[in-house]
DNA sequence: CTTTTTTTATTGTCTGACTAATGCCCGCGC
DNA sequence: GCGCGGGCATTAGTCAGACAATAAAAAAAG
């Protein structure tokens, strides 16, 4: 199924059978995209690369342990120049996907070692659609920092930070996740949230699994399945912020994360 | 202060008062090290040079929004190819810290935008002594995620996890937090109860701050701050988790999360 | 069998050229 | 005076081909 047999581009035959990496365009043509499953990426050429590379790595074409084609064989084989080939690499590298040596070659990581909360990992993630016990630890992970968060914003949150909560929550209200700017109005308040607690790491935490789970929400979107109305969770989450009432704010997050993990469930495995 | 009005790129007197990036070694010569207060990194020249970028960025050399030097000039001035300039560069983007566009140049982006949790960054900011703030940031994420992942543990550990956990105390016990071996077994014990989580979400988030963390102990020890026995703590987490109480685990976790986070303080901030 | 040396495959680095994107300025029309 | 569109200049992006350095594997020495 990877390869019939008869394909010689240049004259491969015998490291032909060996790559995995297909000569299908990296650019261009956000139209007819979805070639193999994949997005295209509109962009620069390493980015595009580094993207499908890393798409291709977390839905296991390319398998921890296994080492990449070299350099030469793959960049040819893609044709894009080395230099291209090896920023697209350092760019997985920089994630912690594959390790670089000389004589060995570039290898796939394990698992284990992946920044799999770097939000561009995250987005190539959700490219494909992710495993159920991934959905499950995403959710799991916002269960315990996203009640902490709204806690600690309750507590520290400014006046400022309370009004453009509220003015996002009023645009939610008006257009709804079904539309562009209500999943940005979404993440606006949310991320006016994060800034409230006045933490960094926590900052940098949440905003990488917000981006996430918003992939989720435009998915759910573009199935349009039947969720819930998410806005009186977040009036609710917003008031005790606003009368910073940390225990309630606490409290209402959870709710909200329950149920948004409810319906992404339903959507993704009904 | 940008640009001194009377500007011709190619010929260097004009423009070398502009650079930031000093013709310093990059590589080589783990000993006489900490040349301008940076450490000296083995390995590859982008990584190297990534490293101290990276590094610069961090303690505000490079300002948010700055541009950086063109290619040409820095890596000109740096005495490495533009190859090489380029590849650090992408390790930098991809962490968040730079962006690049042509006829822009390559600007620091907002320090929201970087990747704080990614293990090498972390390493970075611990390079200088960190802000209190960010000592405290961390600690205080931390302690929102490592008592839940104590509690999961304790639900879903297997007998093999605990055998690891109880060899790794063993080594922990007799070496201590001073040797190079005890802080491995120090890492393999919290290694062991994050797998028992059964979550690589947070196992993904809890071994890049573990890793964070354990700089400050290797500051400490080196500092031989008296800090009180680790080893206690570390026993009764153990404990709670073998025998399955989740709500002991996370107790005990919280309490040791605590103490050390004293004794930090204590150290960088006395 | 162990240790040391040599070989060799692969990444790493360098050079210099050309391409493409994009911010900026200037002139044009309104 | 002001918006607008087209060209120009600057910069990153891409390319090609060479050589250096590294480390794994193989061969030779003990």
């Amino acid at each position: 199924m990877r390869k019939p047999t008869s394909n010689a581009p240049q004259d491969e035959r015998s490291t032909g059978s060996r790559l995995k990496i297909s000569p299908r365009p990296l650019r261009g043509d956000p139209h007819n995209a979805a070639t193999h499953g994949h997005t295209m990426y509109q962009g620069r050429l390493h980015g595009a690369l580094a993207h499908r590379l890393g798409v291709d790595i977390l839905r296991g074409t390319f398998q921890s342990g296994e080492i990449l084609p070299n350099e030469i064989e793959s960049s040819s084989k893609l044709d894009i120049s080395r230099s291209a080939y090896r920023e697209a690499i350092r760019i997985l590298a920089a994630k912690g996907m594959v390790e670089s040596r000389p004589k060995t070659g570039t290898r796939v990581t394990e698992r284990e070692r992946w920044n799999l909360l770097d939000p561009e990992v995250l987005g190539w993630m959700f490219e494909t659609e992710p495993s159920q016990d991934f959905i499950k630890a995403l959710f799991e992970l916002r269960l315990i920092t996203e009640p902490a968060a709204a806690e600690l914003a309750a507590i520290r949150r400014t006046d400022e930070q309370v009004e453009t909560m509220r003015s996002s929550l009023e645009i939610m209200k008006r257009d709804t996740l079904q539309t562009e700017t209500g999943r940005r109005a979404d993440l606006e308040f949310h991320h006016a949230l994060i800034q409230a607690t006045r933490n960094e790491a926590l900052a940098s935490l949440s905003s990488s699994i917000e981006a996430a789970v918003s992939w989720t929400t435009r998915y759910k979107a573009r199935h349009n399945a039947l969720t819930r109305d998410p806005v009186p969770d977040h009036e609710r989450v917003f008031e005790a912020i606003e009368r910073r009432d940390a225990g309630g704010a606490r409290w209402c997050m959870e709710s909200l994360i329950r149920m948004a993990h409810e319906d992404t469930q339903k959507t993704f495995y009904p």
